[in-house]
DNA sequence: GCAAAAGTGTTGTGTCTACACCCATGT
DNA sequence: ACATGGGTGTAGACACAACACTTTTGC
């Protein structure tokens, strides 16, 4: 086996989600030159020789929106279906990112937030990786602690529901809501509160995520292992 | 930008996990070249010119296991520091394959079976990739229908429950076992049974699961859409 | 009859949703 | 006073682990 192996060009890309106006957005850039031209496209390029995925994504995402914001970066998939690209042999490497929704990261002009309800048609498989994306969120909001990526230092119940609505798509009780997060010791009062609005209404109190690193809070849904009866 | 991006070389690779004599045991092979000659490493090899990712592993798996033989398949992760090879700028996509119980493949003499247990030394990262695997397999166990993959097509509760004890390492009851995966609908009773051994006992009664297909079946742990109430 | 293996009945516990109710503020 | 938004108390549903008990076989 002395022949050299093939080599394909590797991009790194990002769905990057900040929950704006109620709803869940991500990042899109229009493209300036074929293929697809004008469409949208999600943040991301090459793989710079050497360069580790997660420093190419951070990179790239550099030029996008400051990458101090992003708040939390995870893996997704590669893909590598050759037809991707219709003009050469091209991986990608997804990845999820989140924004916490205090922020308002200065964007180009050329790029801008978008509904994910919503999506403009999309360049390549992009659609797709968004969708994905999505649920990957959507899966690990029951599961783990991953709303602080979402959330400012501080919030209310309220907020942190409506979060959690934009995300997850369907309703949820800020009743029910802290209960989970509480026993899990997910999260805590920081013991202030906020005033009361304009129309009044009992003044809230604040809650911040206990840790800001992703933890399984939800380990083994069933099959535990046996209680340590001794 | 009309300079040429960089190319890495990219490989396939595979945790191939088959419950054996007990145990839950991984394939390897042994390394007849440097870097690392002598020492155990993953199935798998380069990426060729426009093949999928996917189509590469079942490839190189060829090589190791009729690729028939693997029940399941699914990609775990892309590796990507630029150190894990000494000598070149390698990136891996890292694979989980399951192979049933019921089966023995043929496998070269470079290539045999270990328990993940007590691994030798291994090559590059595989150490940490043969571990994320079974990380990933044990919380699959819990919340979708896996053990299909390790299962032969009929078993008795007994056997299918000494394969979850290899992959999760801890006791687990048939009694409950039965009740969560039956619940679930994820387990079915063929209707036959099978003999008493040698040693008596009531014949058991055979099972199956109903599809080998994975399929999440304990998707809401928490935060689930509310009661439609009409 | 007795040991062995399989399978069922039952109880208790913990986590969750739903919903009624109470609290604190502005006007 | 009363509207508004926040928060607590409580009841019921459900899924699960644990374990006692019963069934069916070989010897």
């Amino acid at each position: 086996m002395t022949e050299e192996p093939a080599r394909a060009t590797h991009v790194s890309l990002a769905a990057v989600f900040q929950v704006r106006a109620g709803g869940l957005q991500t990042l899109l850039w229009r493209r300036a030159e074929a293929p697809y031209e004008g469409d949208w496209a999600l943040p991301g390029g090459y793989l710079a020789a050497y360069e580790t995925l997660e420093a190419s994504i951070r990179r790239h995402l550099t030029h996008k929106v400051d990458v101090g914001e992003v708040a939390h970066l995870e893996q997704l998939t590669t893909i590598s279906e050759p037809g991707r690209h219709p003009a050469e042999w091209q991986l990608a490497t997804a990845y999820l990112g989140l924004v916490a929704s205090d922020v308002d990261p200065a964007v180009p002009s050329d790029t801008g937030w978008h509904p994910v309800e919503s999506l403009p048609p999309l360049a390549f498989d992009h659609r797709e990786i968004v969708l994905a994306a999505r649920e990957r969120l959507r899966a690990k909001l029951s599961y783990t602690n991953i709303g602080f990526a979402l959330a400012p230092p501080e919030f209310t119940l309220s907020e942190l529901r409506d979060l959690y609505v934009a995300a997850l798509g369907h309703e949820v009780t800020a009743t029910n809501l802290q209960r989970v997060l509480v026993r899990r010791g997910v999260l805590e009062p920081t013991g202030t509160r906020r005033e009361s609005g304009p129309v009044g209404g009992r003044p809230p109190a604040l809650f911040q995520f206990k840790r800001p690193e992703l933890e399984v809070t939800d380990q083994f849904a069933v099959l535990r292992p046996p209680e340590a009866s001794s």
